[in-house]
DNA sequence: CCAATATCACCCACTTTGGGTGAGTAGCAA
DNA sequence: TTGCTACTCACCCAAAGTGGGTGATATTGG
């Protein structure tokens, strides 16, 4: 699909934002090109939600900050009406949780608000061809949060043994799978719990995955 | 940081690509511009990383398929040996195995061979100034990756229980997170296991994060 | 109304888990 | 050489966890 042919069939456009004049900002830049038409504006989720079906947008801008229904949650059931809009999230917000929480609930792009004007015609285009569009801080969150931490304390053996106790492997199991007796990794994991200051699975995984000695 | 300073303090490149007509046009191509200097190409990553440490690079465009190591291997070392070289993969595999593995392995970027020569550039600043470069299709790989299949056949609740299941919670510390009797969480369990066809933990664990039922 | 969901109970047997103590081997670095 | 760490294994114990079976009740949405 080509730019021009959207000049036929616009980009159908919602956006959910609290702040009227931002709002009414998006929509007049969207709407200054031909190949966007911004279908609805909203102030809140609940109106935003109620009016999905009726406006069919394809891609929503959403903000997380709203008086009633958080965006997070307004995503969850935008995604549950129609899995096929794609929203971006556009917010001032890039606090990590708030940024995974959004993905997780389904977003499809994440900018932080301060975006030139450009990059929001951009990332809609983008969103659109399949792509992610992401603004340069949150995409490096994104990528860092699959990446270990090159300071754990545990020894290669111990995070192999740790790794597959988060899978819900059971002594035996990791026994059998690293070949070594069960009293083997009964130790390693002795020796775990000891380096995280632990003393049960849960609090050593919970430890582990915060710290990043694990994925 | 500007631009400009890089006209000064140009950015050190090392190129680790084993087909020679690619590595010789990457390198002309960026040593067009001043603001960059490429200091050494390696047709494989043993000759790249035994002379990291003359080369001193910032930022290396590593390809995945080389003779001998394999790039996800040569990332980790490199990042060992030093942790702030900025590593962008450049390659014709999308396999999401293999980008999901170079993140981890400490890739900060990630382009699908076809970039347009324009594109090489843009990503050396982009990963320069803190940001992940990546192409539309690995972007969109790497965000749905954070997101759930819709079509689970478990209950919220059910859901639920085996997210706690899959932090190591025993059923006890679940039972009284959700403020029910153990004896209801171990219904919901055997249900779990009985909807996704398992007989324990692991293998309902692995199923679920295989199907995205669980992230 | 029926199916799915969520809740709880009691049976049983086996395994798992966490903690303690001790000990041998290997490799590496001061 | 002497430590230190890592990796391996063994045996003790008691409590808790796990998987499977069967049953029940209440609520809810299509």
């Amino acid at each position: 699909m080509k730019d021009s042919d959207f000049l036929i069939n616009p980009i159908r456009i919602s956006l959910v934002e609290d702040d009227e004049i931002i709002r009414e900002g998006f929509s007049v830049l969207l709407n200054q090109t031909p190949k966007f038409n911004v279908v609805s504006t909203y102030g809140n989720c609940e109106d935003f939600l109620k009016n999905i079906n009726n406006d069919k947008p394809q891609v929503v801008l959403m903000d997380i900050e709203l008086p009633g229904m958080n965006g997070i949650e307004g995503i969850e059931k935008a995604k549950k009406i129609n899995p096929k809009i794609q929203v971006i999230v556009v917010t001032v917000y890039e606090n990590d949780d708030l940024v995974f929480k959004a993905l997780c609930a389904g977003a499809g792009g994440y900018l932080t608000k301060n975006v030139p004007s450009q990059y929001l015609s951009d990332a809609i285009f983008e969103i659109i061809n399949g792509g992610a569009p992401m603004s340069t801080n949150i995409a490096r969150k994104v990528v860092a949060s699959f990446q270990k931490n090159h300071h754990s304390p545990l020894s290669a053996r111990e995070t192999e043994v740790l790794e597959l106790l988060a899978k819900g492997k059971s002594y035996s199991n990791i026994a059998e799978e690293l070949f070594v007796e069960k009293e083997t990794v009964r130790t390693h994991i002795k020796n775990i719990y000891w380096k995280l200051e632990v003393h049960s699975k849960a609090e050593a995984l919970e430890k582990a995955k915060k710290e990043k000695y694990i994925s």
